[in-house]
DNA sequence: CGCTGGCACTCCAGGTCTGAGAGTGCCAGC
DNA sequence: GCTGGCACTCTCAGACCTGGAGTGCCAGCG
């Protein structure tokens, strides 16, 4: 990629992060830009000219200060964001915020996502990726004794699915509790992903004997289970995106926010390289043209089964991306803790 | 309340509807044309002017047209606005959207808030009251077999809650069946709400036989249900409030914005009286400040056992009304429905 | 007496103009 | 290769103007 002398990589540097801060076109003797070179402006003017040359900055206007372009942002995130850890306040704010009672899935991305959005005041989405790589454990058909019973399926991460079901004519107890065994045996191990209609067909179709409740355990599998393993996908703090300048206008704003409140959307938009480490996608570097004068900053995390997510910030392409890295990082981290905890 | 003769009423009700439709001040000249009133725009004007006197519109500035009060909103509202059925193409979308496989009362929330931001174009927020006010049903502890069983707790509504437990040692199967049907015995009918730790101890001092596990039981039921009961609150559609002019700076729009998210701002605001019918809160009606500037309209629902929960649709002041109602009454009247069918 | 058209008045929205300020590019000199 | 100087460009904010929309008031009319 792109070389650049030591004295570009300085001023590139100072460029981004003085218009991170500002929000302003940053002018060639502006503070920031001098304080760690002793040269005159007019030297860094011609510096900043063959930056432009590069493709790295631009220019408003013909006599206005110098902003990075999408590339200058992306080498600056690749060459010369040095990270940092999360401050001390902020990592006990999240790990407040995500200890409170771990519910579902669902809950607990919610959590994360405001621990999220909190700490780096953009607008954060968790996904939780559902448990469709999860395996299918054991089910249970348990009597209410009304002539109703409770099915419940478990799954290797430990969560419950199940609802209620009226039994049969003359169901009793010791049948209930074979068919349970029998189609927890047939079906263990498999993954929630796999159970299609045949599949599940030919699991049961040993089952003679409980040929009659079929359709009850097919639908309770099928759409029960394979409906609440659906991935969940947490907004929060969509709000901060309204304190951004570049998003004061609502037109530059309102294409976002459509993204931010569509599942679908969003899937597409975190559908990145699934990566260890943390990824980040610069303005038209997005396909969607609602997201191109955004970044995204995302993480996976992934825990012991194969379920997992990802955690991301959205924000502007003047993104404080040391701190939105920062950040992400450490939520994510804690979801694969707290996670893995709910087993 | 204000008696106005038929004229003044039909002046009224003219400025209010062509200003939610314009956006912008009614002049005299205009209500006239849009009422196909047989009188003169100077007529008009009079009409206006005592209508300003009761404090119903008011001016922007001296030459400007009319804008209804918040009190004249309350006014047309209360007895102007005629109520229409929601459009059938809407109910349509409704109930669509609304079929696709019920999970958790939180995805039935959030489905209903979907479809009704869609349909009404302003940001909904849906609140289905957990089920604190249902009762518990049974306990039943169920072994998986490998030191471990699952405890899971059925509620009146028929869903479900529950984790894995670690047993004891020397536990069997027996015992589980016994301790399950103890503490059913004790807690049966007993409303989630109240589940205190006292009326736990209490319930369960009786199972002496039991007394090591109490620590796991208490935990689930106190901690895992009553967390997992509280109500789920779900927003949609909050990108619909850039679209009104009133919203197009951002500092309008950003403290409506930290209600919408902020879950105990929204419980807030939706504590009016919990009617049967449709309620509307007016701009300043509205206790926090964020909210001055806006109305509400909501509408509670309920279901068999005791639980349900709110609708409520967004909008600036100057909301269209006829339609919110129309929407917010429908939704509301569907969610019941879906509910009860989800038993 | 209520309605009407006419009229003077007010105020805003949008346009042009101007000067100050910030920043650039270029260049000659060190 | 760096620097200060200089002419140039462009924006932004304020001042000013004007057209238009709407009002309030009033005298006259049915």
């Amino acid at each position: 990629m792109l070389q650049l002398d030591t004295r570009k990589r300085t001023v590139l540097r100072a460029v981004v992060e003085e218009h991170i801060r500002s929000a302003e076109p940053v002018g060639s003797h502006h503070a920031a830009v001098r304080e760690h070179l002793r040269v005159s402006p007019a030297t860094i003017r011609s510096e900043m000219a063959e930056l432009e040359e590069l493709g790295l900055l631009t220019h408003p206007h013909t006599s206005a200060g110098r902003v990075p372009t999408d590339l200058g942002y992306r080498v600056y995130v690749d060459a010369l964001l040095e990270s940092e850890p999360l401050p001390a306040a902020d990592r006990e704010s999240v790990r407040r915020r995500m200890t409170t009672t771990a519910g579902s899935p669902g809950d607990t991305a919610e959590l994360a996502a405001q621990a999220l959005a909190s700490v780096a005041r953009y607008p954060s989405v968790v996904v939780a990726s559902g448990g469709r790589r999860q395996f299918f454990r054991s089910l249970h058909i348990v009597p209410l004794g009304d002539g109703r019973a409770l099915a419940v399926i478990a799954t290797g991460s430990g969560t419950l699915h199940g609802k209620t079901m009226r039994l049969p004519e003359g169901a009793n107890a010791s049948d209930l509790e074979r068919l349970s065994r029998a189609v927890t045996h047939q079906l263990q191990g498999c993954r929630v992903d796999d159970l299609s209609p045949a599949r599940l067909e030919e699991a049961l179709r040993e089952i003679t004997r409980f040929r009659r409740w079929f359709e009850e355990i097919r639908s309770l599998v099928l759409a029960d289970l394979a409906g609440r393993m659906r991935p969940q996908i947490r907004v929060e703090g969509a709000r901060h995106l309204l304190d951004e300048p570049e998003f004061s206008r609502p037109e530059r704003v309102t294409g976002l926010f459509e993204v931010l409140e569509d599942e679908a959307l969003l899937a597409e938009a975190l559908s990145g390289p699934p990566t260890e480490g943390v990824w980040i996608t610069i303005g038209t570097e997005n396909r969607r043209s609602e997201l191109q004068r955004c970044s995204v900053v995302s993480a996976a995390f992934r825990i012991g089964d194969g379920a997992g997510g990802t955690v991301a910030l959205f924000g502007p392409t003047r993104m404080r991306y040391r701190r939105a890295v920062a950040a992400v990082r450490y939520v994510a981290g804690r979801l694969s803790q707290a996670m893995r905890a709910s087993f």
